[in-house]
DNA sequence: ATAGGAATGATAAACATTCTCACTCATTAA
DNA sequence: TTAATGAGTGAGAATGTTTATCATTCCTAT
């Protein structure tokens, strides 16, 4: 976990930072992947991996350990919370204020050297919400 | 994800119920799978994984799905926050008083439909922060 | 321009998890 | 008690995601 902005930035890595920033939604490192390669075709699924990771040990991307099976990314670095459909898995900014006193009051209860804290939340977001009113009558 | 405690207690679900109720740590599927075959040897890995999904699924446990890459049990059901080593990926709980009415919030600033949240603290855990300490000097 | 290191792309490997399926076990109805 | 039925199991295959390997290519600094 490397803390300066020392990376340099390959034609690769800029198009991953490019695309990772256009979007809203927080994607998977194989969404991105199909994302750069619209761009860069020749890219390899193991690049996208491994400058995700490495921008984000650098704090120019935020890396989400979300629950289900995959990791994903987001630009946007400052401190906030998500939710996460149950159904599909897509994964949303929450709006909701920051609380980052919750790191003291965690340092003062833990023996661990406290690094950050997460909020997720869970549900059904409104497109399968909607979707699972029919699934239950078939 | 039914609702009922409707499952048959099996000898195989007892003995990972049991295992799991023993250990104040939150085991990995593949932990628990070692604990129950110390009294299980012929127990199957799929059955583990079968019956931690099932009685997650039937509120009996926890199924916490925490960074990292694999999923977490924990036998405690009631509304608890969890701190995770960056570094071993251990996760112990944490003493901070649950915040239930977080979902409320979240449901007043979302169009998801809340089934609940959780708080992950990420830190460096004792031990780990010992040996960083000898693993930096090398 | 050239040496040396960093980065890439292709592929293999690792890892966690889920699926498949034949077989076994429990339960119920005859 | 036995036969039928369905649920549960164990073994292994399959899947999906992520990481590792390695030869090649690309930068950068002499």
């Amino acid at each position: 976990m490397q803390s300066q902005n020392d990376i340099r930035l390959t034609p690769q890595r800029q198009v991953i930072l490019e695309e990772l920033a256009k979007v809203k939604t927080h994607p998977t490192a194989g969404e991105v992947y199909d994302m750069v390669r619209k761009r860069l075709p020749r890219i390899g699924l193991g690049t996208v991996y491994r400058n995700l990771e490495l921008m984000a040990d650098s704090g120019m991307i935020l890396k989400l350990e979300v629950g289900g099976s995959q990791k994903r990314f987001d630009a946007t670095t400052d401190l906030h919370y998500h939710i996460r459909c149950t159904s599909c898995g897509r994964v949303d900014d929450i709006e909701l204020t920051a609380m980052p006193q919750l790191d003291q009051l965690a340092s003062d209860s833990s023996d661990y050297q406290i690094l950050g804290h997460h909020i997720e939340f869970s549900g059904i977001c409104e497109t399968c919400a909607k979707t699972e009113k029919t699934q239950i009558t078939n």
